[in-house]
DNA sequence: GTCTATAGTAAGATAGAC
DNA sequence: GTCTATCTTACTATAGAC
């Protein structure tokens, strides 16, 4: 997230330009949605956007580069969400890491749903070329940085299970965002929550034997 | 894949058909795996195919399925290797379920290496349209098949639990195909089988619950 | 600094001769 | 079945108004 929320220096009036941004944005995520970044056309996110193309390119440079900067909104949007819920489990009183682990998971995951076209959009792999690759860096950050929690150590079956973690909580994404009813999503969190449960032994019984002596 | 291996009717020559289409996906596969997807011309594997862009279009019908088509020659391989594996174990007398599903899922994981050109092409997302939800379903049906092994029913854990696989089973042959060296390559597929050997815990409590009583 | 109108260019797709 | 010539689409760049 470039800091530049409300930034004004000057006297300049950068409101304009955070409020035109907004548009595209909000105009580019029902159009990627509908048709994928393949298949859409710069044309239409402008005319949804009631704007014009050389805007779109003053910008964000590029179809690819609107692409990305739709998905790092929603990105930020998550991690803020899971790290709130750590935060107020912490304030609870909650110590157990693991616990805290799985306070995050379950609020990212329960995220999901309200974003679900971009999750679709983004799985279905109708994204820029590239960005892919930076999708999946991104979640072994998230899921390194909650990992910490975890006190694990860096030898590589700790990296395997990083990566375990990281492909079952895209996946769960995934599952969440395609379920029929907000009900039946509530469910699925549910049912990822209590796999993710059940692996905290294979992750512990990896722990423990990192532990000296 | 179609049934038309040295098929001929009437006296025409499909041998130098097939011929054709194998220039083509050999020319095909070593375009993609450098450029990627979208970044690739069709008239530059046209050029190393030493062929025409009409006579590509003729055989695939256009760019995407000439992609989709390298991919499943390389997947029908792979489900080859793997399915070799499973009955040369049975062969040896191996009964255990979970034991068959190791010696499959370990061919496949060293079959990777040769092909971590098509892998890491894959993974990264420089793809067609909808071509990933091609490859997860098909990844899917994979360790769909492997699980019946284990005689797993459809509940909704098992389904979580078979996505949990498939994602697995998927990070791996990506971390092998990025691998420095075959002897890298070769002791990460080591770590993998260990994970997935500690896995079995997890899956077989839930296999467990399943039973009558 | 912000945006509109317009032209350039590349590449995937197709028609029709051989 | 094979190939050349052509078409069409849409991303990208730029000049200049406000």
């Amino acid at each position: 997230m470039t800091a530049r929320s409300g930034g004004r220096s000057a006297g300049r009036q950068w409101s304009t330009t955070e409020q035109t941004r907004i548009q595209f944005l909000d105009a580019a995520r029902a159009v990627f949605a509908r048709r994928g970044f393949a298949e859409a056309s710069v044309s239409e996110v402008v005319e949804r956007a009631g704007s014009s193309v050389g805007s779109l390119y003053h910008h964000f440079g590029g179809k690819a580069e609107l692409f990305t900067a739709l998905w790092e909104r929603y990105r930020d949007e998550q991690h803020a969400v899971a790290a709130a819920a750590v935060a107020t489990a912490r304030a609870d009183g909650v110590t157990d890491p693991f616990a805290l682990f799985e306070a995050g998971a379950r609020a990212y995951l329960q995220a999901t749903w309200s974003n679900r076209d971009l999750v679709k959009l983004v799985y279905d792999g109708d994204t820029p070329p590239g960005f892919q690759k930076l999708l999946r860096q991104s979640g072994k950050e998230w899921v390194k940085d909650n990992f910490r929690l975890l006190r694990a150590s860096n030898s590589p079956v700790n990296r395997v299970l990083v990566a375990l973690l990281t492909s079952f909580m895209g996946d769960a994404r995934r599952e969440i965002a395609s379920a029929r009813s907000a009900k039946d999503a509530q469910q699925l969190v549910d049912t990822m929550m209590d796999v993710l449960v059940r692996m905290r032994a294979v992750i512990e019984s990896e722990l423990l034997a990192d532990l000296p002596g």
